[in-house]
DNA sequence: GGTCGGATCATCT
DNA sequence: GATGATCCGACCG
């Protein structure tokens, strides 16, 4: 019987393995469309795959914040309320990609969650990378911390504005069925590097995972 | 090991 | 004119 295939065609044992969850089950992309907060906790396992420039670089999603919508202080949705020529993308269908300059140095992804037209996100954080290391080593210039960190990540797939919108159900950047991460190897915190409504626990992290940052 | 300041710019006030 | 969902190199123990 030959071996499980996914949608990138490459038996499911060669699609690369995060070291928290060699055994445990493969689980699809979740619905996103869901309160925030639970998307942002069901992201972790899952995997991203970049092949922007045509050159494939993938990691298992292990550390995510969710920001709820133009209520949530801390999120972008929350400037004017409402949508701007930056945060539009918040506003349109889950399941884009909302990318962001970040002191006016890194890019970050998130990923447009919840209820259309509410503005919730998620952002990524933290992958495990399983494949395109050296790639990934390559646009960051350096070979460790490889995608442990908002704006490293994004450095590592390669992600720019260029990706403003996009679905992130297609390629060059993709979620794709991943790993069911158990409960009790999920750390919840506070979200990092904000002011307002810092004290809400909406970030999620695989407990010991070497893509996480801090 | 830990802490500190500079880089750099889109966006908003 | 100020701010910020960050990262990195320098410096100090």
């Amino acid at each position: 019987m030959p071996p499980a295939t996914d949608e990138t065609g490459l038996p499911w044992h060669d699609a690369g393995a995060p070291r928290f969850g060699v055994q445990a089950p493969r689980r699809p992309v979740p619905a996103l469309h869901g309160p925030v907060p639970a998307v942002a906790r069901d992201l972790l396992g899952i995997r991203l795959r970049s092949s922007v420039d045509g050159e494939v670089v993938e990691g298992v999603i292990v550390e995510t914040e969710a920001y709820l919508g133009a209520d949530d202080p801390a999120s972008h949705a929350a400037t004017r309320g409402g949508p701007t020529p930056r945060n539009r993308a918040m506003f349109g269908p889950p399941g884009r990609a909302y990318v962001y300059r970040s002191y006016g140095i890194h890019w970050c992804l998130n990923v447009v969650a919840g209820p259309e037209g509410e503005g919730g996100a998620v952002l990524l954080r933290g992958l495990e990378l399983v494949a395109g290391f050296d790639t990934a080593a390559r646009r960051r210039g350096r070979r460790d911390h490889p995608a442990d960190g908002p704006g490293r990540l994004a450095q590592a797939l390669g992600v720019t504005d260029g990706l403003y919108g996009h679905d992130l159900a297609a390629p060059p950047l993709e979620l794709l069925p991943g790993w069911s991460v158990p409960d009790a190897a999920v750390a919840v915190t506070p979200r990092v590097g904000i002011r307002k409504a810092a004290d809400r626990l909406l970030r999620y992290h695989v407990r010991g995972s070497p893509g996480v940052s801090r």
